[in-house]
DNA sequence: CTGTTAGCGCTTTCAC
DNA sequence: GTGAAAGCGCTAACAG
C-alpha cells in the first residue's frame, strides 16, 4: 500500500500532449487557456487523482500558505478555544496552522518563531509568553501580536482594562468595600490591565484592593484561599477565572459560603465558570473577533490595530456583602 | 523592515569561494568536510543569520519534517490536553505540527487528511471523529490512528474497556444495584468500549443498568439530570466527565445530594472533575504515553500496536448507597 | 491560446 | 576533500 504516489502535472501534461505550464494555468484558472482544454485537463487531473505539491509550489512562489501559531501554554484552559478560532479563521484564507507552544519560556518562543520561519510560515499570530515582547521588524513576516491594548505592536486584544473596570463596579454597585484582588502575575500585561482596570475604579470610590500576585492557576487560588484570612473581605476579584475557580474550592474548604460570606468574580468564562457551584461572575472575551481580526491583518487586508468590547457574565457568585445596607448610611464591621 | 531575505547556501559559498555542496556537507555534518572548512562555514552561515529554506529542502528530499494532528473538535476539553503531548512528543524528533480539526464532520476530516498530504506531511496522527474510520492503506503516508482497541488499524489507544470495568467494580463493590449508565454518543467506538466494560461486570454481578445515549456533553448531562426520575437509582456511570458534571449540575438544582443520595462516576479526568463539587470520581489515561506511541510508529520506530493501562481516580462523588447494609442481607427500599 | 525556457534553494551522485 | 551538474515539481515570463 501507500503506493499512491501522486503524480505531477508533467504526466497529466505528457498524457494530453500539452505543455506543464498549460496545465497549471488551468489547474489554476490563470493564464488563458480554452474552456474545453480546461476541461480536459481538469477530468484528467482528478482521474489521476493529482494533488499539487505543496513544497514545490512555495518554492516556486515563496509562499507557503501556512501561518503560525505561538501560544504560551496550550494546556491551559483559554487558549485551545482560541488556538480554534485562529483555525478557523485560517481555513477560511486557505491558510493552515503550524502551531507551536511556547510552554512559558521566552527562550522557547524565540526558537519556535525562528522555526517557523525557517519552516516557510507566511505569517505569524503570537500571543507572547508573558513577560516578553515580540519585536515584528526582526521577524521577516508580517506577526500579530495578541495580548493587550498595553503591548507595544499590539494587533488584537480584548479590552481587559475596561473588563475590570466592569468587574469593579459591579462590586462597588452591590456594595463591597474590602476587597481582595488576585491579580496573576506580575508580568503580565494582561493581568495588569486586568487589574489596572480594577483598581481604577476601587479607587475612585475610595476602596484600596489588597492585592495578591501568583501565577494564573488553579493551585495558585486554592493556595490563598487556604492561606488568607478571608473575614477581612466581603469580595475577591480575580485576575483570571482558574484563580477564582481555586480561591472558591478552598474557601468552601473552610466553611466560607459563596456569595453569602464572600463574593467572587473571575475573568475568562472558561467552561469552568458554569461548572463550579455556585456559577462564577466573569468577563468574556470575543475570541472569535479577535482571531479574525489578526488573520486579517496577517493577510494585509487591514493594517488597523484594534481592541474589541468584552461582557460582563453575572452569575451566582455575586451579591450584596452580608449586612450590607440597602440604602445609604454606613454600618459597623 | 522585514527585509531579512535570508541568505542561501550559495551566499555562503560565494563569500568562502567553496561550492555550494560543500556548504550544504558541512552544515549537516554529512559527506566529508575538512574540519577547518566545516568551523568556517559554520561561522559565517551564523554571522549571515542562515536558516535553511524548508520548502526547498522538503521539494529536493520529500521528507518535510512535519506531521499533521487531526482531532475531533479542538474545543472539546480532552483534546488540547492531547495536542500538547503529540506537541511534544513531535518536537523530541524535531517535527512540526499541523493541526487539524475535523468539527465533528466525516467530509471535514476527508478534506484535512487530503490536504495535509498535499502539504506534504511526513506522516498523520489522527483521532477519527465518532462513526468514522480511517484506512491507512488510502493515505501514501505512515497513519497513527488513536481511538480504541476495537478499532480496526488502531495504533494506540488508552484501555477504555478495562477503564469501564474499573468504574463498575467500583461501583459495585460500594455496593450500588440501581444505576443509571449515560453511555454517550452509539456510534463512538470509544463509548462504545468503556460502556462494554462496565456492562460487562455489571451484568456479571446481576445488576443490568439502564443505558442513556447522547452526545459527550455537559448540556446533554445537564437534560439527563433535569429529566429523568433520580430516585429510581443509587449511581449515575458517565461515559465522559463532560456528561457526569453537566449531570451533577442538574441533580443539585434538584436537591439530588452526590454521593449521599446518588453516587456519580465520570471518564477522563478533565480538570473539571476537580473543580466540581463533590469532586469527581473518574478514569485518567496517560495521554503522554499513547502520544508517544503514535509518533514513535509514525517515525517507523516500531511497528506495534499498543493498549495503555488507565487509572481509577477515586474523589469524593462516589460513596455506598443510602440504606446499604455493610455486611450481606438485603432490604426493601 | 499554448509552448519554451528558466529557475526557486537545496541535496545528491559522481568525478576530480 | 571538494566541485560540477542534475534535478525535486512547480510557476512566471515571454515567445510563438
Amino acid at each position: 500500500m501507500k503506493e499512491t504516489r501522486s503524480s505531477s502535472i508533467r504526466e497529466i501534461a505528457a498524457g494530453l500532449g500539452v505543455s506543464a505550464a498549460t496545465v497549471s494555468n488551468a489547474l489554476r484558472g490563470k493564464g488563458r487557456v480554452s474552456p474545453a482544454m480546461v476541461r480536459q485537463i481538469r477530468a484528467r487531473a482528478h482521474e489521476l487523482g493529482y494533488v499539487p505539491d505543496h513544497a514545490a509550489r512555495a518554492l516556486r512562489t515563496g509562499k507557503s500558505n501556512t501561518i503560525g501559531l505561538l501560544v504560551p501554554n496550550i494546556g491551559q484552559p483559554l487558549f485551545p478555544a482560541f488556538a480554534q478560532a485562529v483555525e478557523r479563521a485560517a481555513r477560511q484564507r486557505g491558510l493552515a496552522v503550524l502551531i507551536g507552544d511556547s510552554r512559558g519560556d521566552a527562550r522557547q518562543q524565540d526558537f519556535e518563531i525562528t522555526n517557523m520561519i525557517a519552516r516557510g510560515v507566511d505569517a505569524l499570530v503570537v500571543i507572547p509568553t508573558r513577560g516578553t515582547t515580540i519585536a515584528p521588524q526582526s521577524v521577516p513576516v508580517p506577526v500579530a501580536v495578541i495580548d493587550s491594548a498595553a503591548t507595544a505592536g499590539n494587533v488584537a486584544a480584548s479590552d481587559h482594562r475596561e473588563g475590570g473596570r466592569m468587574i469593579a463596579r459591579h462590586l462597588i454597585d452591590l456594595g463591597h468595600e474590602r476587597v481582595l484582588l488576585l491579580a496573576g502575575p506580575e508580568n503580565s500585561l494582561v493581568a495588569r490591565e486586568r487589574v489596572g482596570g480594577m483598581c481604577e475604579l476601587f479607587r475612585s470610590a475610595g476602596i484600596e484592593p489588597v492585592l495578591k500576585h501568583s501565577d494564573a492557576t488553579f493551585e495558585a487560588g486554592t493556595a490563598f484561599g487556604r492561606a488568607l484570612d478571608l473575614h477581612r473581605f466581603t469580595a475577591c476579584a480575580a485576575a483570571y477565572d482558574a484563580l477564582a475557580v481555586g480561591f472558591a474550592v478552598a474557601a468552601r474548604e473552610r466553611g466560607c459560603a459563596i456569595p453569602e460570606d464572600m463574593s467572587l468574580t473571575g475573568f475568562d468564562d472558561l467552561m469552568w465558570a458554569q461548572i463550579v457551584s455556585p456559577s462564577l461572575t466573569t468577563i468574556r472575551q470575543d475570541l472569535q473577533a479577535v482571531a479574525d481580526h489578526a488573520l486579517s491583518f496577517v493577510a494585509g487586508e487591514t493594517d488597523a490595530s484594534r481592541i474589541f468590547p468584552i461582557d460582563l457574565v453575572v452569575r451566582e457568585s455575586t451579591a450584596s456583602p452580608p449586612a450590607f445596607p440597602r440604602k445609604g448610611g454606613r454600618h459597623a464591621e
